[in-house]
DNA sequence: GTATACTCTGAAAACGTTTTCTGAAAGCGC
DNA sequence: GCGCTTTCAGAAAACGTTTTCAGAGTATAC
């Protein structure tokens, strides 16, 4: 008689409406036509009794999770958020919430078989370069479950869909750019943290323009930028000391541009005259720094959106695009010595590799 | 006889190593001690079988979902990367995961209702300004239900512990140091977007810092930011038409100081001898922004983190403080007239409002 | 050798939904 | 009016765990 302290579940509210669990449930998913009446009856129940399902039953019983599982190394980096706004959007797109794991440890694997995400928990998963092992993924892929891959190509003969930006044509305009309209010839190139993809594409766009050019490849041009402001700047530092002669630097990304910005300035070498930079990324900050860093941009938020889509393709039982490579572009400012320049539209660009 | 194809449960495990499923149970989650042969072959079994324990049927009966909601109104500005790392890493510490659902739209009431945060889906919740709407805190409230609120003060009278930062002090610290320093004393003060109490806050700092020094606050000295590039300089390219004086500004923050910077040189202003520029929050390109943005570090990361902290108390039960302020910081660049001066360090700052 | 206390185990009852199956009522064509 | 279909509703069976309860052994104390 005393109103049960503990919150209303679905029987409460079928007794309230003088229905059975059955109607309350089809009143809430809409599933099956109910009459009128009885259907305005339960949503008054629900109304007054403030029920929530719970979400748990309900995963449990339909087998349907209606979640994102988003796993990834860890958060950091300029280039996370536009990512993650990308996913999210996508998600809310679908009516998904976004459950997301992160791997600080990737030694974590023993506890990673315990890991949340996958199968029974999630719909489908979005996975960040390296954060989940090829146990795992294969695992996975094999009990067909939906995922995507992102900036990261799989491991052999895994048919799982990447997602992923243009790296190779990017740095390929950066380069040319600077051979072409500029006349450099000793381009740095600054490359990401080891064995990241991004980067060995960046990298080959870089010698393919060289390439292109009859310029030779010379190794003592490229050093570690770690896709970061200091290491950027100690290794265009050590550069200078080592008096290495260069004319242009390619920075890997923009937040190395940072950091050779920085050495650059520090050694009194002006930007573009005496050293054209390059960055890559196109971060909102680039516009503004002096001078405005010529880049190539990334549509990353597309990314994060495209996965989100090419996810739901595979949940929903349809094929995915086994490769989607979002185009890059390049933006022209001044430190690669153009005036304020400024087309960014015209410049073609493949969109396969 | 033949494999069911369908993935093993708790039941196939326990058939495995001759036990029951409430030792598997116990195996899995460590609760109570199992005979050491008995734990070694379930454990084997779990192995072989590749059993993944679903979540939803552990939540479903241990009414523990080992999940943090994460409510929020949208993922936009530089601001919010860094508090979702805090958070992450709170998670994570805590040994939870983290659902994220973002109301896109605000009027989306109707379906908050059915919202899948709250309640019994996940153990506590974290709330970002404004993205819930105050009948729904009241209730979660109400049942007494863990949760946080980021950067908001709660409705009249529902005590909901907030996290957020020296908004006040930050901006007291700034307009003291342009006045007290460099002997300004026209200071715009560029206005967040409406209602955000940050702002609010900040505005309020810069007034008793002016009352401070017998400065009397002119109203046609502050104006719309928007926390937000385009309209920070759109707003002080207008009152550079319309011939206000001003020898300072404080953008409200660093986003707005870039507009700010915009406007200033392309009407020929020299910062920091026309005109200082201050901004809020220290995000990381500031360091570059030439001349060096003078700011105020705003530790949001660590708001993050000390909102899982606090709701994990919350979630065992124990009290939270019900205010936590987390301190500011002056930095001292040179966008307010100093020489790359570098303190940092001893700046005095109380540390509750 | 008996009583007492432990330690570990299994059976079975939740947990709160969705969904299948069956049936009742209502509508329809003749 | 009479069968046939259609529409809607309820009972009950999953779904896969955790947890309670009671009991079987096994040690321990005398």
């Amino acid at each position: 008689m005393s109103p049960k302290s503990t919150s209303p579940t679905i029987s409460d509210v079928a007794r309230r409406a003088g229905v059975s669990i059955a109607t309350v449930s089809r009143v809430l998913n809409g599933t099956v036509p109910v009459q009128q009446k009885k259907a305005e009856r339960v949503r008054a129940a629900m109304d007054e009794l403030q029920f929530v399902p719970r979400t748990a039953a309900r995963v449990l019983a339909s087998k349907r999770t209606n979640t994102i599982g988003l796993i990834l190394p860890e958060i950091s980096g300029a280039f996370f958020p536009p990512m993650l706004r990308g996913i999210e959007a996508g998600a809310h797109e679908i009516d998904h919430d976004l459950l997301i794991h992160s791997m600080h440890n990737i030694t974590d694997t023993a506890r990673a078989h315990i890991s949340p995400l996958g199968e029974h928990n999630t719909d489908g998963l979005i996975v960040f370069t390296g954060s989940l092992d090829e146990k795992q993924l294969t695992r996975l892929h094999r009990l067909n479950f939906p995922i995507i891959l992102l900036h990261q190509t799989p491991p052999d003969s895994l048919n799982i869909p990447v997602i992923t930006i243009e790296n190779k044509d990017g740095a390929f305009m950066l380069v040319d750019h600077l051979i072409e309209v500029h006349k450099r010839r000793r381009i740095v190139y600054l490359q990401g943290p080891d064995g990241h993809e991004d980067s060995a594409w960046r990298e080959r766009g870089y010698r393919e323009a060289l390439e292109a050019h009859d310029i030779p490849f010379d190794p003592e041009l490229v050093g570690a930028g770690g896709f970061d402001d200091e290491e950027a700047f100690s290794t265009i530092q050590e550069m200078l000391l080592d008096g290495i002669e260069f004319d242009a630097v390619f920075a890997g990304d923009d937040d190395a541009a940072m950091g050779v910005y920085r050495a650059l300035k520090l050694a009194g070498r002006v930007i573009p005259n005496d050293v054209a930079v390059v960055g890559f990324d196109d971060i909102p900050f680039t516009r503004h720094m002096s001078p405005p860093l010529t880049t190539v941009h990334a549509p990353i938020e597309d990314v994060g959106l495209e996965a989100v889509r090419q996810l739901k393709s595979l949940m929903d039982g349809k094929q995915a695009e086994s490769l989607v490579l979002m185009r890059t572009e390049l933006i022209v400012r001044e430190s690669c010595g153009c005036k304020s320049f400024n087309p960014g539209e015209d410049i073609p660009s493949s969109t396969r590799r």
